[in-house]
DNA sequence: CATAAGCCTTCCAGTCACTGGAAGGTCAAG
DNA sequence: CTTGACCTTCCAGTGACTGGAAGGCTTATG
């Protein structure tokens, strides 16, 4: 299975996956020609690296995942916690967010968005 | 005014008022000792920057939003402009994190989190 | 046999908005 | 005169890729 073919598998870009090789979550065989060769199991951590990756894990959280996932005398404990502090990273994230939607929602619905220069977004920018 | 006054009037680190700078969206002028000098307007320029950075408006449409900001024949349509597609940028981002915790919610009260193997988390990842 | 296409490789640079650190100049106080 | 707190510029790194250049390999076609 050469770098396309599994690209087309797992829906990450070839690019995505030779950056993958490079930082060490995988390590695919070469053939003589120089070309990566994609075993199972390569394909297999690419495609739960790219699911990690949707849900929003960092590379070195990946990193983490992809050693429990291998290893199997592995406490469900420990993979809880890495997904329990993203949760809450995802939630601080969602907070910051909605206060500036709040915030800017606001004052969008006060600007009339005429022609005239009157603004209260800007006034609010410049806390006048 | 110096660089460490007008950092600590705006809350902006001295290194990022520099990066202003460098990027264009502040001149201050220069004593001859080649210090920076702030005076009222580049501070003001800046603090609207720190506001409109904390409502998080990317570096370009805070240099747009400065330029409607010092056009007193400005049209406040413009700025509505400009916040409104922050605003649905906003509310992307938002869905998009939402999906994720609410997926990685489901996958953390289904872990058990005990010293066994078998994990829920890992099953969605590997998609198994 | 030449060539064209569609793969593959490595390496370098750019993204965004800073941030850290090095190396060195300036200024006021003791 | 030295200490310490400022200030300056410049270079490099962050995260997670992404784009592009330059060139090698493979297969099909004229």
């Amino acid at each position: 299975m050469n770098i396309a073919e599994v690209s087309r598998a797992t829906g990450l870009p070839a690019k995505t996956i030779r950056y993958y090789e490079d930082i060490g979550l995988i390590t695919p065989a070469r053939q003589e020609n120089g070309y990566r060769v994609f075993r199972d199991t390569d394909q297999h951590k690419l495609a739960f690296l790219a699911r990690a990756r949707s849900l929003g894990f960092g590379i070195d959280a990946c990193r983490d995942l992809l050693t429990l996932y291998t290893d199997q005398d592995r406490a469900s404990a420990d993979v809880k916690a890495i997904a329990q502090e993203h949760l809450s990273e995802i939630d601080s994230k969602i907070a910051a967010l909605q206060s500036m939607r709040d915030t800017l929602g606001e004052l969008v619905d006060a600007c009339a968005g005429d022609n005239r220069p009157d603004c209260p977004i800007l006034k609010d920018l410049a806390r006048q």
